[in-house]
DNA sequence: CCATTAAAGATATAATGTATCATTATTGCA
DNA sequence: TGCAATAATGATACATTATATCTTTAATGG
């Protein structure tokens, strides 16, 4: 079994633990953006799936799935960047999803998934917490350079 | 003198300094942006300067000029809302700006400017060194509630 | 005062994202 | 099974955010 099937496999067992179901353009619109493997706007997806199938879909179910994949913690949102990605986690467990940051490269746009330590995390929450805030968990984007562009 | 009055004074110098001119056009968006003082999309800054002048300008024009406030340091972009905010230290010194970072209300959507200390910066340029990024330094933005709100 | 450069105006359009209502598919239950 | 309730998708329209490009006006330095 490919790589690419068995991340589709995961995905459905995991959307099925949670009562929901991952059709078949769901499936479709995930197996593309695993495949694609580097962040992607919306419509940019929208016309590869679009490309595969007789019938176009229209824009609205683009983000619909989207935000269906991001609930089910199988895709990311970067919001820098106004992109897609798939979890770089779908094929092991799910529990990585919370502490999830990204360091997403200046140059090759290339992002890398990275988990913070309890430390760390531990540190921001003071920082903020000195403000008055009271941080939730959500991923946060780091840009830079990657070693390869180096 | 009013605050106002002296923080577009402060800006101007800052800008004489950079070799750079705040025209009456962009003192007119900063003095906006300052009166808002809460973060405010680009067309709904735009509105509000229009409704003060007698000719409108069109969109590019508030664009452009966001760009270059930024650029002075006089205004930040909220990358994750996709609004702009004045610089909270635009009245004192301009070191600041460098280690800036946002904490951004999940409910009333106020925003308060942090710094980072340098060994937190330390910490993640240490995590995101192990990936081999060499981080560029920009403004995180972490969603929270505020004490308000709480 | 004129040439050069910077800023602003004008216009069009691209890219991103959402609201809403109709239709189709799925599921659970009598 | 068959039907009601719910979930998903289709279709359409439109709102919001952002940029490209070319023209005109203003400022600045010699």
């Amino acid at each position: 079994m490919s790589y690419l099937e068995s991340v589709i496999t995961k995905a459905e067992g995991r959307c099925r633990d949670r009562g929901s179901r991952l059709t078949p353009l769901r499936r479709q619109v995930l197996r593309a953006l695993v495949e694609v493997s580097e962040p992607i706007s919306a419509y940019g997806l929208l016309e590869i799936c679009n490309a595969k199938r007789e019938e176009a879909m229209p824009a609205m179910s683009i983000y619909r799935i989207l935000d269906f994949l991001v609930d089910q913690q199988l895709a990311h949102r970067l919001v820098s960047s106004k992109k897609y990605i798939a979890c770089s986690h779908i094929d092991c467990c799910p529990k990585h999803f919370q502490r999830v940051h990204f360091l997403i490269c200046d140059q090759c746009a290339r992002v890398k998934e990275v988990e913070m330590s309890e430390a760390m995390m531990d540190s921001l929450n003071h920082v903020a917490g000195v403000e008055g805030f009271k941080l939730s968990s959500r991923q946060l984007e780091f840009s830079g350079v990657c070693g390869e562009c180096r």
